[in-house]
DNA sequence: TTGCGATATGAAGATGATCTTTATATACTG
DNA sequence: CAGTATATAAAGATCATCTTCATATCGCAA
């Protein structure tokens, strides 16, 4: 399936929380499973690898917030935020085709 | 994200090809690749576990077929076509979901 | 004031799906 | 008879995700 959809899709989370405002990471994993009524949501193993493989490709810029708690601020820049609507419709575009083959087996 | 979307999607794939009609793994892959104008594809390593495990599972009913080539026709099953349409239904309500997410950072 | 649960991040190891490669074998075409 | 397309499958490699372990702060309750 060449792009590794569910990757993709985590990605595209990722970003179209960060395109609302800054959060940190723990923000984002809550965001997206309240957003989505838990339909999505990340294990803490798999968001933070991919925090940082966005923070690599400059499609977000992460900092170190102050204050005691360790924590670090995750922000959209204008590459990711071009990638998320990009995205976003190339896989609205891959769904419709995957549901009218799905969804065309009990019309047809 | 709990079920392995990319997993569920190629079983379905499977299936909602299989539900127009029986037919071999290497008309499957061809098939799907068709219907979908390459949105979707299978490599041979991919598509043919898919397979076994669908028939492990009861949910496809595989033949091998006369003729001299060594081929094996498939056939959904009742409990195939119910876990096709369950799972066609429960897809589009998740995509739903995620791209009211997605695509709700341009709307919002 | 000590212990617990929530917040917060990250690395390491395990699991498992997918992809690539290799192996086998037949059918068709030139 | 050689080469290409059809056809299946096992074995090994790769990579995403999940689980677990490690660390550390904060707020609250006993």
């Amino acid at each position: 399936m060449q792009v590794r959809l569910s990757k993709r899709i985590n990605e595209l989370l990722v970003l179209a929380v960060l395109d609302r405002g800054p959060a940190h990471g723990y923000q984002i994993a809550l965001s997206v499973e309240e957003r989505t009524g838990g339909a999505f949501s990340f294990q803490h193993g798999t968001l933070y690898p991919i925090l940082h493989r966005l923070e690599a490709e400059d499609r977000v810029r992460g900092e170190w917030g102050g204050g005691g708690r360790r924590r670090k601020t995750y922000e959209i820049t204008d590459a990711g935020r071009a990638d998320l609507a990009a995205g976003a419709e190339a896989l609205e575009r891959q769904f419709r085709v995957l549901m009218r083959l799905l969804g065309g087996a009990h019309a047809a």
